[in-house]
DNA sequence: ATCCATACAATCTCTC
DNA sequence: GAGAGATTGTATGGAT
C-alpha cells in the first residue's frame, strides 16, 4: 500500500475517507442537537405546567438560578481552598 | 374538610401541598438541566474528536449551522405550501 | 420644503444625514472601545504588579471571582425578595 | 529591626503588610472592573440609540468589526515594513 | 509553541 | 415587538 496515501487519510482529512468521517461527525452532532432541543422543550413544558398550577414562572426561574449560583459559589470556594493548599505545599517544599 | 378547600390547593399554590409541588418542579427542572448539560458536553467532545482527525472545528460549526438554517427554511416553505393548499381547497369547496 | 424628503431622514436612515449619523455612531463606539481596551490593560498591569510583589495571580483571580459571585448571589436574592413582594401585593389586591 | 526582615515584606507577601497590599490590589482591580462595565454599557447604549434612529444593529456591529480587522491588518503590515527596513539597514551597514 | 480555560461578545429565545 | 435572559461562539491570555 502506498505510504503517502495511507498517511494522508490518517493525518489530514482528504479524500473519500475524510468525507465519510465528516458525514459521520455531522450525523452524530445533529442527532445530539435534536436530543438537546427535546430536553429544552421538556424544561419549557414543566415551566408551563407549573404556571398552570398557579406558580409564578418568573419567580420559579429566579429560585432555580439562585440555587445554581449557590452551587457555583461553593465550587469556587472549594477550588480556592485547593489552590491555597497547593501554595502552602509549594512553600513548604521551598523551605526544606 | 370541605372538598372545595382541597381542590384549591391544586389550583392556587398555598400551603404544604404547594410546597411539595414546588419542590417537585424544581427537582424535575434541575434534573433536565443536568441532562442538557451532559448532551452539550457530548457535542463538544465530538467536535474535539473531529479536531483530532484534522478537521477545522470553526468550519465544521459553520457547516452544521448552515444545514440547520437550510432545514428551517425548507420547513417554513413546506408550511407555506400547506397553507396555500388549504386555501385552494377552501376555495374549491366554496365554488362547488 | 418637500415633506417626503424630511420624513425620510427622520424615520429611515437614508441620504446624507443618515451617513453623518452613521459616522457619528461609529466614531463614538470606536472611541469607547479604545477606552475599554485601555482599562483592560490597566487591570492586567495590576495583576502583573501583584505578581511582582509575590502574589499568586491564579489565586488572586479566584479571590476576585469569588467576591464577584458573592455580590451576584446577593443581588439575585434581593431581586427574588422584590419579586415575592410584588406577588404578595398582587395577591392582596386580588383579595380586596 | 533588621533591615533584611523589612525588605522581605516587600518581596514575599507575608504578614500584615501583605494583607494590606492584597486589599489594595483587590480594591484597584475591582474599581477598574466597574469602570470597564460602565464603558461596556455606554457602548450598548449607543447601539440602542442607533437602533432607535433606524439602523440595523447587527449590520452596524459587522461594520465596526470589519473596521477593527482592517486596522489590525494595516498595523501588522506597518510592522512588517518596519522589519524589512531594519533588515535592509543592517544589510547596508554590513556592506560598508 | 500549543493547548486549555476563562472571559467577552453576539446571537437567539422567551417573556411581557 | 421590545427587552431581558440564556446560550453559544470566538478570542484572548495563561500554563505547561
Amino acid at each position: 500500500m502506498p505510504k503517502a496515501a495511507k498517511q494522508e487519510t490518517d493525518i489530514i482529512p482528504v479524500g473519500d475517507n475524510a468525507n465519510a468521517h465528516l458525514k459521520s461527525f455531522i450525523k452524530r452532532i445533529e442527532r445530539l442537537e435534536e436530543d438537546k432541543k427535546a430536553v429544552s422543550e421538556d424544561i419549557k413544558d414543566i415551566y408551563t405546567e407549573a404556571k398552570g398550577t398557579g406558580f409564578d414562572v418568573k419567580i420559579l426561574r429566579k429560585v432555580i438560578k439562585r440555587r445554581r449560583l449557590t452551587r457555583q459559589k461553593r465550587e469556587e470556594e472549594d477550588q480556592l481552598i485547593e489552590l491555597y493548599e497547593c501554595a502552602i505545599a509549594s512553600f513548604k517544599e521551598m523551605m526544606e
